[in-house]
DNA sequence: GTCTATAGGAAGATAGAC
DNA sequence: GTCTATCTTCCTATAGAC
């Protein structure tokens, strides 16, 4: 205890992150990110001087980050497109917890949030994970026009399978979905 | 006013559905309901005592007898299995407000309401609906098996369509869906 | 950097007049 | 059946000790 920090950044940004995506904003609320972080609320105050809105924008950056180093980046790599995307899979599977966890990018959607101070940085990781896809579909061969609406397709796929999974209380449809990814980007 | 109600039913119920499908369960406030309905918080708790479960819970019947009537009604009727998804569509077209209204069975999935009063209801119109889907793409000469795994992957795409339109602010993949909806299906 | 304690306000819910 | 007024609880945020 003391003047040393009692929990990592990295490990912080990712208890808030689960706790964002299980309860939503509003749902989120400071008792229960103090409990989910083992810090007090004027702990998660000193940290985060803007308070909850902080939390989830930075909480939001460092999704951004996550999909930049872990998705992205990959889907951009040389190689037979097929491999590049199972590469990605992989981390993509890990990051929803094979489906028992939702997506951030909807559950900060809601509401006042629409044009809240979230509504950009959302919409740009939507079209740059669209656009991933899309120049994944196009090296494997498709037109320019094709690779995109396939691309959101996929994207549109993965959110409807974590919203099932949820709904339905099993991961079932998000296993599909990994499963089926592959076939319906090329 | 006086003795006499001064909204009606349906229309209370239309409202107050609204409300929860744009903030979700903890976004919806009671001061919100009250403003969307035009009535004040205690008229709402003489008609719904149980307070804003009971609100969510009798929305939520709602749109259980909504898609029995104009969705899974329609499905189950004899004819050109094209013809009845045609006929469906548009409803679901109207119910979503072509792509600017999210599901409701989405934003109540949240934090507690999991395991709580709603989790059984959802996850029962989620099978309800994948299962109408199942059967009519069998009745398009589609195996068991295969009926079932395409069905449930329309819902998924017609689910993240919507989570999607939010995030891009535009309902353009919500139309997409609904136009690519038959051929994935059948 | 973390804590206890608390201020200030919004949220859920109720009482009672009309 | 609807309203104004109020109660209690919870939430966000801050103050100040260690």
């Amino acid at each position: 205890m003391g003047r040393t920090a009692s929990i990592q950044d990295d490990e912080l940004m990712t208890r808030l992150g689960t706790a964002f995506r299980d309860f939503g904003y509003q749902g989120a609320t400071l008792s229960l990110l103090a409990e989910a972080t083992g810090l007090q609320k004027a702990s998660l105050y000193h940290r985060f001087p803007g308070g909850k809105e902080q939390m989830a924008r930075e909480v939001l950056e460092a999704a951004q980050s996550w999909l930049e180093d872990h998705v992205l980046g990959p889907l951009r790599s040389s190689g037979d497109p097929a491999a590049r995307l199972a590469a990605m899979t992989n981390k993509v599977d890990e990051f929803y917890a094979g489906g028992r966890q939702a997506c951030l990018l909807n559950m900060l959607s809601s509401g006042r949030n629409i044009d809240g101070p979230f509504a950009a940085a959302i919409k740009g990781m939507f079209q740059a994970w669209i656009s991933a896809f899309a120049a994944v579909a196009m090296d494997a061969g498709a037109d320019k026009k094709a690779a995109r609406i396939r691309a959101q397709r996929v994207i549109a796929l993965m959110q409807g399978s974590l919203v099932l999974s949820r709904g339905l209380g099993t991961p079932q449809p998000f296993r599909d979905f990994l499963k089926s990814a592959p076939a319906e980007l090329l």
